[in-house]
DNA sequence: GCAAAATAGGACCAAAATGGTACCGAATGT
DNA sequence: ACATTCGGTACCATTTTGGTCCTATTTTGC
């Protein structure tokens, strides 16, 4: 349920390596390298980032990408948005304006909630905590039984 | 950025009609009328539904379908698993058991902690407050400035 | 016992999203 | 000038999704 996009991991894997040394440039090829991943779909990721400000980025002969901002200022949220936009958990949140079923509006509006609270749990997480840069502060905390993750 | 599926929208204003009169045992081709949605579509999902034990069948004659248990106990998380299974945010947490890429995985770990985080939203919403049937009792939460829901 | 009503379980198909690749143009440093 | 590197976009194969249909199976009522 509920999943992220592969590009979306693959771009977690990017700025996290891009993350361990944010002084550096480093081209598309040799994130593809230390990554593994295959050169273009990794250039075609840095591209999207890059437009979406997360990353800023130089042409010519020692071009390359790095971080525009510290890891600690680069929320997982704004990393979804870069790379699947900001859509909403349903069509009607997306909110084209007409939702043909009556009934469901009301739950549609529910749904706007669900999805500010998951929106805030993933602006609570940085880019540095999801690369392991920062040391752990909270505790993982504990489901209910029968809860899966 | 992290959609439900339609289906699983669908199946929360099934299961909101459902709440509306937790006794009565409605069909298939009622709830399609009073929902506006396809009568093999909604068929389809209350049969996972049931398979789910979120609802209670009966067939024959007088059969149809009714909630399983009170709108309070179900919960969002529930919903979706009933639906979209327990999968997880990335590949790597669905855990196949080897991810290629090494740098990846110890950013996997931090995806399964924002997933847990997500989880525990969803967990916290029943279907009686979906179907707008609870009272509010938590006002709305703002988000910081420039973060779309 | 039989017919009607209703769910159960798949099979099946079209349409859309996704992942991945390739091509060409523009910028940059030597 | 030229090699290098990003920028944009178009393209294709595969998978996922949404939706329909067909054939059991169960239950009720006569």
């Amino acid at each position: 349920m509920l999943r992220i996009s592969r590009l979306t991991d693959y771009a977690t894997v990017l700025l996290a390596t891009l993350a361990c040394e944010p002084e550096t440039r480093q081209t598309a090829t040799s994130l593809a390298q230390r990554t593994r991943l295959g050169a273009a779909t990794v250039s075609k990721i840095l591209k999207q980032l890059h437009r979406s400000g997360l990353v800023l980025s130089s042409r010519g002969v020692h071009g390359g990408y790095r971080l525009a901002k510290p890891a600690s200022d680069i929320s997982a949220a704004a990393i979804l948005d870069a790379l699947e936009g900001p859509l909403a958990l349903t069509d009607c949140a997306a909110g084209s304006g007409h939702c043909e079923i009556e009934n469901s509006c009301r739950v549609g509006r529910s749904w706007q909630k669900v999805n500010l609270a998951i929106r805030r749990s993933l602006y609570d997480v940085s880019l540095a905590q999801l690369a392991g840069l920062e040391n752990e502060t909270q505790p993982i905390e504990r489901l209910p039984l029968g809860v899966r993750a």
